[in-house]
DNA sequence: ATTATCTATAGATCTATAGATAATGC
DNA sequence: ATTATCTATAGATCTATAGATAATGC
């Protein structure tokens, strides 16, 4: 076939075939065979397009955080509001491709996380919290969030309420008894988790980190709404 | 050689010797063939107490899990306490062998979880937290903790006091500012992240899921200490 | 008879490079 | 001259099984 007169191969159509091959059948789908076939093309031409097959990967991470859209802005007194938005939007993303949570948390796009930030940070500035609880609120919502997004792809999906199926009843009473009692599905448990953190963080911001015998609030100065 | 008058092989020392690959040269170094080198014998004699390679890998996550001590019980008020700091008990096992973090969220050993959620459950009923709550409790505690630790360990490791050093002070001003004015390290970090979720949990108990506007406490009757 | 090792190897990959080829665009 | 494909293949693995062998324990 030799050079053909119009590219067979683009950046952007190699990600979307990857992606699909991750979705469908799983990481260890995803060889370079395997993905030009899917492109009608032979594998070594990959190589005119990406240097290796890392930076495949790392352009499929992109592109998963990529489509994660950051929430209007609400009023000034909203922030909480505003970052669980975000939180479940990014969780949404992680979901939309489960499979690739393994390459997410190695090819984490840190730039794009990073624009992401520094628009959080002058929103949070705008709402009046302290600069010294930013990075304390943007990196713990990032461990939050991303570490739950990505606990939860690696487990089977669910739409149903909590429970724990496979404890036994007669082992595990008071699980049996918790899951019994609960009422929130996965989703709602991960927005509950995200604005609990939020508000604690709100309203206790500063906790003494030593010993945590006194638990009341010390900083709370800038509590919202209520 | 034939059979040996006693076994070379022991599960036990089979992990230890997996736990040592991956911790020196991660976990893509980890093959049977040099997993035999190390022990010295040959690959297929790991058959004989290993059925493949996936049931080495779930008892390596096995062990990791299992080193996790649970906290004394504190008094009748403390629970946020304990669970802080089985949060900080758990992170330091997975941050022990950071490169297993990937094994570990496939292999999570949910039967050791189940065991430790059944004593957690039983001493959230101990303290009077309304059962309602604890499938929320434990489950978030779980995606927090787990999840922060596992993306944690896939970050290079750092003492330091957490900035945003990749962050050009030019473009990113407000992050720049963030990271001057954070006094906390990753552990701290972590830790206040933990604390801030059960004390969020503890006073806005049941956040009406819907919308978020009012986010005044409402089931705050089971609040401890203060 | 069972157990725990070994040797040999089937069988299936994979990533990446070298070098040929022909279309494009200067 | 450069670009984008191809063919061919080097080179390096890996997991898992079959079957031999000798020590152990009944």
């Amino acid at each position: 076939m030799a050079r053909p007169s119009t590219p067979l191969i683009s950046r952007e159509a190699t990600i979307k075939a990857a992606l699909e091959i991750i979705d469908g059948d799983g990481i260890d789908a995803l060889s370079l065979p395997r993905l030009a076939r899917e492109l009608n093309v032979k594998a070594p031409s990959l190589y005119h397009h990406f240097s290796d097959k890392d930076e495949i990967l790392a352009a499929v991470a992109h592109a998963i955080v990529a489509k994660t859209p950051l929430p209007r802005k609400p009023g000034q007194n909203d922030w909480a509001e505003w970052f669980t938005q975000l939180a479940l939007n990014f969780r949404a993303s992680v979901l939309r491709h489960r499979n690739a949570a393994p390459i997410l948390l190695r090819f984490m796009p840190r730039d794009l996380l990073t624009e992401m930030y520094e628009q959080a940070a002058t929103y949070l500035s705008e709402c009046g919290v302290p600069v010294e609880l930013h990075v304390q609120i943007l990196d713990g919502l990032e461990k939050v969030s991303l570490g739950a997004a990505i606990a939860e792809a690696m487990r089977p999906p669910s739409r149903a309420r909590v429970r724990f199926e496979h404890a036994d009843p007669e082992r595990f009473p008071a699980l049996t008894a918790a899951g019994a009692a609960n009422q929130l599905n996965t989703k709602q448990i991960f927005e509950h988790t995200v604005r609990s953190y939020l508000l604690g963080i709100a309203h206790f911001g500063s906790i003494d980190s030593a010993a945590g015998t006194d638990t009341s609030a010390s900083n709370a100065g800038f509590a919202q709404t209520a």
